[in-house]
DNA sequence: CTGTTAGCGCTTTCAC
DNA sequence: GTGAAAGCGCTAACAG
């Protein structure tokens, strides 16, 4: 194994110096090395196999041109549009995601900015930041620099690239409204994530305001998973007559939701409408088709990898706040 | 920023010098170190704020502590348990998955690899494997360990943890049978994804063998993903008659059949039995909820990620092949 | 038990 | 245009 190949070995293979190999390889510094030379070395670096060892050169230049990635669930689809917005932008300044879960766990957040810091990562970005996680990430920022992406963070300085929650919660309230529904409920997803208690927010007040009711579930998601969704539904229908109009804080939560109303007879659009938030690939292709709020995770990836860029290069950044936008699909309907 | 801690401070703060802080700071050798020496060396480290240099470290033992991890499509749920097993195994024994995505696409596939030998990862273990990507692979493993997981090699003498796929597409056929079905038909996903092509030939081995008849679809999915999944049904409409019984080579083609029919008045079970594979999360929730073959991304994940410390230690390893199994659902039923 | 010395593979001055 | 020398932060012999 390990036939690993250097610099050095290059070098003598040309019969120049190593720093001559150094620079004829390196693009930026190639013009300062004769044309032929050059293309010596190019011909025997290719020849032996030569790869640039980017640990030693992470060490020397201070830089590893990675950007550690910290994600709550890999087993939810939001993230992969995230996921991807960022590896381009990324990889289009010649660096290198490197993705790590947490699971939404609070050790497991702080073991793995750890590990990143530890390995020198040029930057982080957060995709997973819970409201307990603010004090870590500040510290880590005074190390390298962190941007929060899509979970906005409170009482932070740190530089955030979000969606408008509260707005999108209005949206899905708005919908019902129009749609003549009177009597709504929301069922939520955990509320030391930003991004549920403003999507709960905006619900209310715009309920509120539209002249609905809404019956307050006194329960919460621990996390935004299929199965929670389910059992508070469950809770819901204990409580007594259903709200026509139900506002679930994400998609998967939705699906879980949707499942259990099909198991106990409780139809959608017609007895209660359902509206989700994400807009995740499946929940277009579910029966009855979700309506839902369209989360921007594409841009919000994008953006957050360019704002990381734009430190590193030590220009002023500001917070972004992308737009939702509400998706109508066959799980809402006017009540008749 | 960069208020960066080094062994050197640590050491001058206590006055020894830094390779005692080294032996010291390693579980391994803190022994060496005398008990007084050594607590007046974490007091100082953690007061400095010191972490260990891995890059650093890392160049010095020749082992980054580092395994590559290279993924198909992260929107494919189907992946998360196998990450899942992968990450346990790993961090089991300290070291950390480094993720990188190919989209299935062979170029990014070979970028992905030279990045992740340049990064002098100890191991890689590829999850997005497909025929043309061998050469590719059997280089890399002169380098370091590879193991192939999930998906097969054909022609190779790689170590694999897989499935058999083989039977599994026999599970699918059986059920078929069993409930009576006669006109049968399967939806490919990409033949050079080995799972798929010995999924095909699993099937139509045992349809034949029951007596049933096949209608050969004279088309593949390009990638296995939802829209497809969609494309491929409508293939077979044109085709004429529709079979009563039809096995989707993985859940998220099977999702999008699911919603083609749904929209051009096919109905499932009455109309036709439909069974796909990998027991996504999404698909127990699915209207009707999904027959499926399971998959178990998380075992196989986990003795991949074994095989990696085997293979690592020096230990002799052997292939794995795990069992699928058939999980009844609603999109199944006898013919009448 | 602790200090010394080298050096991992590379980039980066500074000479020539 | 190229070579020489130093050093990134750490670990690994070898002394003492």
């Amino acid at each position: 194994m390990n036939s690993r190949v250097t610099l050095h070995d290059v070098a003598r293979e040309v019969g120049v110096h190593p720093s001559t190999v150094s620079r004829a390889l390196d693009p930026d510094r190639a013009a300062l090395v004769k044309e032929a030379t050059r293309s010596r070395i190019e011909e025997a670096a290719d020849r032996l196999g030569y790869r640039p060892h980017m640990i030693a050169r992470g060490l020397q230049t201070g830089r590893t041109l990675t950007v550690g990635v910290v994600i709550a669930d890999l087993g939810n689809t939001f993230v992969t549009p995230i996921i991807h917005g960022l590896a381009g932008a990324i990889h289009a300044e010649g660096m290198m995601p490197v993705i790590a879960e947490t699971q939404d766990d609070h050790i497991r957040f702080s073991q793995i900015l750890d590990h990143m810091l530890g390995r020198r990562v040029d930057a982080v970005i957060s995709v997973a930041t819970r409201a307990g996680d603010r004090a870590i990430l500040e510290d880590a920022a005074r190390l390298v620099p962190v941007v929060i992406a899509a979970r906005p963070l409170a009482h932070t300085t740190l530089p955030q690239v979000t969606q408008d929650d509260r707005k999108g919660g209005g949206l899905a309230a708005e919908h019902l409204a129009d749609l003549g529904h009177r009597r709504v409920a929301q069922l939520r997803g955990p509320l030391d994530v930003e991004n549920f208690a403003r999507r709960a927010e905006g619900f209310s007040e715009t309920v509120r305001r539209a002249g609905m009711t809404e019956i307050f579930v006194d329960a919460f998601g621990e996390r935004p998973v299929i199965e929670e969704g389910g059992r508070l539904v469950r809770v819901l229908m204990e409580m007594g007559e259903l709200p026509t109009g139900l506002f679930v804080h994400n998609d998967l939560m939705a699906v879980g939701a949707l499942s259990v109303f099909h198991e106990e007879g409780v139809r959608v659009p017609e007895h209660v409408s359902l509206i989700g938030y994400n807009d995740l690939p499946m929940v277009g292709h579910a029966n009855p088709p979700l309506t839902t709020v369209r989360y921007p995770g594409w841009d919000v990836g994008r953006r957050a990898g360019e704002m990381v860029h734009r430190i590193l290069a030590g220009e002023p950044v500001e917070n972004v706040v992308l737009e939702p936008a509400l998706v109508v699909r066959g799980s809402t309907a006017s009540v008749s």
